[in-house]
DNA sequence: ACCTATGTTATCGC
DNA sequence: GGCGATAACATAGG
């Protein structure tokens, strides 16, 4: 799930619920969840402190403790976030994946719950430095047209490839890429160089639109609207657009949907 | 047993 | 140095 609309999600859902609350221990379960330094240190980093703010960058989320430093959460491709109150049960499967938790002063739990182990969480002193040191693009809800078409003209070759480039643009992956692609009309397989401005514009818009829309239905493949590819991500299911037939196939080892019918080759 | 799955990173060949 | 393909990491389900 965590693609940009999932980590917005999460966001959100930690702004309503941990925020401005003080972390008064922190449970590693997993010491391969803390990405970087040693849990004893993520444990004293924390405790004590108030997560103050959050920011999202592409697939990053960012919490901010009262002493300015910042936690750095990745989701992987399994990964999310749960706040869990005394009375909740714990023991209802879902918890067995429950790799970090932060215990708060207002008796609930934070979970970094990852079922595969890809993704984790660690300390970082500023959000900015830790981005460009990955060299990590501008967030694909914040960057302007211009500085869109501007990266994508770097670019040689396939328009999936592009899009799903971190460096080029923080947040699509694989099922949000192919989401705006559909919405475009453009095969995946398309070399950058033979769109026009006007497709590349179209794809800036699309994928402000699909983005939104997706955040909107919480991410949900069940609430999303109708005409998303999200839902039908099957080979030679109908296509919600056209009635096309959806097609799969491999692009850098990954698995690409697409309709055959208003994505036309190349 | 094999294939698939929302991610990132390293490596190889062109 | 860029780009595509591939494997690796880890875990579960069909």
């Amino acid at each position: 799930m965590p693609e940009l609309p999932d980590v917005e999600v999460y966001k959100r859902y930690l702004d309503r619920t941990a925020l401005h609350h003080r972390v008064e221990a922190l449970e590693v379960r997993d010491k391969g969840a803390v990405r970087a330094g040693s849990p004893a240190a993520l444990s004293r980093a924390v405790r004590h402190h108030r997560l103050e703010a959050s920011e999202r960058r592409g697939k990053y989320l960012f919490v901010r403790l009262d002493d300015a430093r910042w936690l750095a959460m990745h989701f992987g491709m399994s990964g999310f976030l749960r706040y869990v109150g005394p009375a909740d049960g714990e023991d209802d499967g879902e918890a067995r994946y429950d790799r970090l938790l932060f215990a708060l002063d207002d008796g609930h739990r934070l979970a970094y719950s990852n079922r595969r182990r890809l993704g984790g969480v660690q300390l970082v002193d500023d959000p900015q430095r830790f981005s460009a040191a990955r060299k990590l693009g501008p967030d694909a809800l914040a960057v302007s047209e211009g500085e869109f078409l501007e990266r994508l003209g770097g670019k040689r070759g396939g328009i999936k490839s592009a899009l799903t480039d971190q460096k080029l643009l923080a947040g699509l992956g694989n099922i949000y890429a192919d989401e705006v692609l559909f919405r475009s009309g453009i095969h995946p397989r398309t070399p950058v160089e033979r769109l026009d401005d006007k497709a590349r514009r179209g794809l800036y818009r699309d994928m402000r639109k699909v983005l939104q829309e997706a955040i909107a239905a919480q991410a949900d493949p069940q609430r999303v609207p109708n005409g998303f590819l999200l839902p039908h991500r099957e080979d030679g299911a109908r296509c919600p657009r056209c009635g096309g037939t959806i097609r799969r196939i491999a692009l850098g080892g990954r698995s690409s949907y697409f309709c055959s019918r208003h994505q036309r080759e190349l």
